[in-house]
RNA sequence: UGCCCGGUAGCUCAGUGGCAGAGCAGGUGACUGUUAAUCACUUGGUCGUAGGUUCAAUCCCUACCCGGGCAGCCA
């Protein structure tokens, strides 16, 4: 078969129109010597296009052709190979076996239009199955197949085959498709045409099937899919990683690309997408505003930890000022800059300005943490509220918190039971408790008493003005309260400089206006403070910390002008869905964590 | 970064100073409306890497790498 010459659709009214129904968009069409050969978005482009020569140099271009070469040669090319290449600056990789449905179309004169039609049937998926009354088959979810209210004579299901179990003239065939926990069980019949692909389907392989939905003949599950047609998409062969037996959170690990399809993982971020989701519905509901906070920021004094720097310097030989340190001021930005560990000093600008805001997005930390609970980048919630004391900002936390159990509790309860059964069999008793009790609220102070009062002896010894070490906190929360603890009111000493100065302090028991709002399990999810709104007190703070006021002159700028009393806080997402799902490590609730040493994927 | 534990088949793990083991996965066959199906047979290994001790090291010692736990730092 040879391509005679291009011909755009656009150019030919009567074309076009045959190009717009729906018939012509699956299959291949013969006008005369013409084939209508439907194409991808991509060819959209050709599509539109109104100048042919544009076109062809677009095409040129695309796949480097030269000029003089035939259109034929290129095309059939086009046609024949796999291709990668750049559009718009996205990168696409073109399968061999291509969905023509919804694609648009290109007409083109060849002499041999059988062969031209068999060549793009050959290239296409196979069609899409018909339902009875002719149309064409949607894809249903698992998760709604299972949740039919009457037997479907016709539905269409796509997903990865989680396990196959052969009988005598039949094979099951559990099927997965990340919509929900549960899979469907699929009836092959081995009277079937296509039944001789199941011997191709192990556990991993991508399939496509269609037949009728009816209720289960055996048990364990109410409805099942009798395949009428059946269709292996992506084999999966023996090396693939995930089996049937369960596997180790760390093995899950190495795998991160093929981890989600697990039953754990499926479960863990489909919460986390819901809890995401929670976040944003719980602000917005209340009239926050989203805020986008920096990600590549210049301060580097938040007293929160060490910073990733951000540099294009080149590092081997890097610019040098005369008395021989590195010249910043010849780096990207002009100065040194890092990626953020807050986005708070940026939300109370916007707290000063648009009343109620919040944050929501990655920041990072450099510090050499291998605990269960820290990753390098991780997401944080930072609401920031003005005319608001640090009693509204506790108030603001507790019901944030209530909410988003809440929320899971009633929207991903399948998910919620999965782990139950196998992650943390007291979670649910402990999220139902955590929504009935009020948090209990308990001053630095006084948690000083009770843990000297306990009689415990403590590894770190308990001092008035020392910072809560992780044993004193997990006895308070776990032990002593039995319940989430807001701990406020900490030595001024201990934390940030532009934490509020609480009034009427005797002489070396200063104190400022911060909470911490401790869990179960987890320890510390949520950090805040009343903000120091005082210029004064704002600067004495600073000068404690030894920070420099022209690093920061803007946010001294917000007290100078209109300031007014204002809170907020951090909540480290991930670690609200260690609470939420009972997950004990913080690197099995990120799709691809970061923690030091580890950056794959 | 400090302390502790671990690294043996694709996965989960036993094991011993003297020929390397099981279950699952894979393969073959049987059986079966099955539910991580079952039964029989079977393929599969530089015992993390590099040194050292020893007649002999997967095993004992040292260093390093990787993973995990705890602590610090924090969310």
């Amino acid at each position: 078969m040879s391509v005679l010459s291009p011909f755009i659709a656009s150019r030919d009214k009567s074309v076009m129109k045959k190009t717009r129904t729906k018939k012509s968009r699956q299959t291949p069409t013969i006008s005369g010597k013409r084939a209508l050969i439907p194409v991808r978005a991509l060819d959209f482009v050709m599509y539109n296009t109104k100048d042919i020569r544009k076109t062809r140099a677009f095409y040129q271009k695309l796949f480097g052709f030269k000029r003089g070469e035939e259109w034929t040669d290129w095309w059939s090319e086009f046609h024949t190979a796999p291709l990668t290449f750049c559009l718009n600056g996205t990168a696409h990789e073109r399968h061999p076996e291509w969905d023509w449905s919804g694609a648009a179309c290109v007409a083109l004169a060849v002499d041999d239009v059988p062969a031209a039609i068999a060549k793009c049937r050959k290239r296409a998926f196979p069609p899409r199955p018909l339902a009875p009354n002719g149309k064409i088959m949607q894809r249903t979810l698992v998760k709604d197949a299972l949740n039919a209210t009457a037997p479907l004579d016709a539905i269409l299901l796509q997903g990865w085959v989680r396990t196959r179990r052969d009988a005598k003239a039949f094979s099951f065939i559990e099927l997965n498709d990340g919509s929900c926990l549960k899979g469907l069980q699929i009836i092959v019949d081995a009277a079937l045409p296509d039944y001789a692909q199941v011997a191709r389907v192990n556990t991993g392989a991508s399939i496509e099937v269609s037949g009728k939905l009816v209720e289960s003949k055996g048990g364990g599950q109410k409805w099942e899919v009798v395949a009428e047609k059946f269709t292996v998409l992506g084999e999966a062969d023996a090396t693939y990683p995930l089996q049937k037996k369960g596997h180790t959170m760390e093995f899950l690990r190495e795998i991160a690309h093929l981890r989600p399809r697990s039953n754990l993982f499926g479960a863990v971020f489909r919460v986390r997408s819901r809890l995401a989701y929670a976040i944003h519905q719980f602000f917005q509901e209340k009239g926050f505003y989203y805020v986008h906070t920096p990600i590549v920021t210049a301060s580097d004094a938040e007293g929160a930890g060490d910073m990733f720097r951000v540099t294009t310097l080149d590092l081997a030989n890097p610019p040098k000022t005369e008395q021989g340190d590195i010249d910043h001021a010849k780096d990207f930005f002009g100065k040194k800059t890092f990626l953020t560990v807050s986005g708070q000093l940026e939300a109370e600008i916007f707290a000063c300005a648009l009343s109620n805001v919040y944050t929501f997005g990655p920041t990072f930390r450099a510090e050499n943490s291998h605990t269960s609970r820290h990753a390098s980048e991780f997401w944080m919630i930072e609401p920031e509220v003005a005319f608001c004391d640090l009693n509204g900002d506790m108030e603001l936390a507790e019901e944030f918190v209530k909410y988003l159990i809440r929320d899971i509790r009633a929207h991903c309860a399948g998910d919620l039971e999965f782990f139950a059964k196998f992650v943390d069999k007291e979670l649910l008793p402990r999220l139902d408790f955590v929504l009935d009790k009020p948090f209990v609220r308990c001053s630095y102070t006084e948690a000083v008493e009770i843990l000297i009062k306990s009689g415990k002896t403590w590894e770190h010894p308990v001092a008035w003005g020392d910072n809560l070490q992780s044993e004193h906190e997990r006895y308070l929360t776990e032990e002593h309260f039995k319940c989430p603890v807001t701990v406020y009111n900490y030595p001024r000493a201990i934390k940030a400089f532009y934490m509020r100065q609480t009034d009427g302090c005797a002489e070396g028991r200063e104190t400022v206006a911060a909470m911490d709002l401790l869990v179960p399990g987890i320890g510390e999810i949520i950090g805040g403070s009343q903000r120091e709104e005082r210029l004064d007190k704002l600067r004495a703070g600073m000068a404690l910390h030894h920070l420099e006021e022209k690093n920061y002159w803007w946010y001294l700028d917000l007290r100078r002008y209109g300031t007014v009393p204002h809170a907020g806080f951090g909540l480290g997402f991930e670690r609200m869905l260690m609470f939420v799902t009972g997950v004990a490590n913080i690197r099995d609730v990120i799709p691809f964590a970061r923690t030091p040493g580890t950056a794959e994927f």
